[in-house]
DNA sequence: GTTACCAGGTTGAATTTTTAACCCGGTAAC
DNA sequence: GTTACCGGGTTAAAAATTCAACCTGGTAAC
């Protein structure tokens, strides 16, 4: 199951944790901007130029933890059950994803989790960053997907589905409700969203 | 008091405590033949030219927690009171040593200190390395002491005097007694060593 | 008596990390 | 308006570490 993992791959992978980590608790704890990144290379023992070889800004250092997910709408189409359409298969994720309340599909109330949505979508210039991601993953799904134009606009309607969904997911959950209570909800609001895509 | 610790520096001593600390307990498990360097590498997580950069050989490993005393008998000589005679130091030095039971006194009850002892005491390569030790500790001390072949003497009879002073704490100890019980004869036995020395 | 393996220890190249210095844009001081 | 500092980000060289391979001396198998 698990990689053959080396002493080089576990401590990078450790390093790159720790700098995560210290990251995040930093700007939960500070604010993006009251955070310099000299604070966080001290608070993870690294040097600076270490930080920036594992996260190439500022901003990725928060949001390294959608990245994890980069590509998974292209994945999830590709790797598909034969005889399952492109659209059913994301819905079914996205389905899956609401089940495990999965932080991505905006249905967790953890504080934790919460605090961090509000610091990515509240901070002008990680929501840039994030748009930026979602590009790429809009290229990929489009790309498994198939060819033209018609692939890649429903390549943007599928993961501008997936935004708003989130989007009203967090909010509703930010407006104090649990995440148990919204789940209904969040399942039909999915219904209806992906019913309606061509 | 302390250093300007860089990070540099800061992380090579932890290194340096994880290989130590791993070598001692594995060695304290299973006896010092029964553990192999590479154990020790995996426990401490480090690769074996590191753990060889940090100890020279296997039985640094464990006589590295001495080492740290390497050469204080020529420093307390030489940082001595003005007025105070070189035994008396030497005496007073090694009597404030059973006071706070300072573990090379061998007046140390705590099962840690003990089982240490015994791994030294009974492992005959460690030993062996041991005796190298003290023969650098003798010829500091006897630079310390002045020139000739009459400072090497001194040098010697102090030092083998605090190994059979030690030793017999040590014995008292293994034998199930505690260091405070044991401390009243201890201090009367460097009493009687240290009187009679020229 | 080969053969093979194991443990202590070494070697050299590749990778990673620290260090200290720097660039650049902004902004506060005066 | 210049000077000085601060924060994001980069650079080149030095130090540390991993990796894979090797050497050597023992000792167990056969």
């Amino acid at each position: 199951m698990s990689e053959p993992t080396g002493l080089r791959a576990r401590k990078k992978e450790r390093t790159r944790d720790a700098i995560g980590d210290a990251a995040v608790a930093l700007f939960l704890e500070r604010g993006f901007d009251s955070v310099s990144v000299n604070d966080i290379a001290a608070a993870a023992e690294v040097s600076k130029p270490t930080l920036f070889r594992y996260f190439p800004t500022k901003e990725d250092l928060v949001l390294h933890r959608f990245a994890d997910h980069q590509g998974e709408a292209a994945r999830v189409v590709r790797d598909r059950a034969p005889g399952v359409g492109p659209m059913a298969a994301l819905h079914r994720h996205f389905r899956a994803g609401l089940d495990r309340y999965d932080p991505v599909t905006g249905l967790n109330d953890h504080p934790q989790v919460v605090a961090f949505h509000r610091l990515v979508f509240t901070t002008p210039s990680l929501a840039a960053r994030l748009a930026r991601y979602s590009q790429e993953d809009e290229e990929a799904l489009a790309n498994a997907l198939g060819e033209g134009i018609r692939a890649r606009l429903r390549a943007a309607q599928v993961l501008v589905v997936q935004r708003v969904l989130s989007r009203a997911n967090w909010q509703k959950i930010a407006a104090g409700r649990t995440a148990h209570a919204v789940h209904p909800e969040a399942v039909a609001d999915a219904e209806l969203a992906f019913g309606q895509l061509p």
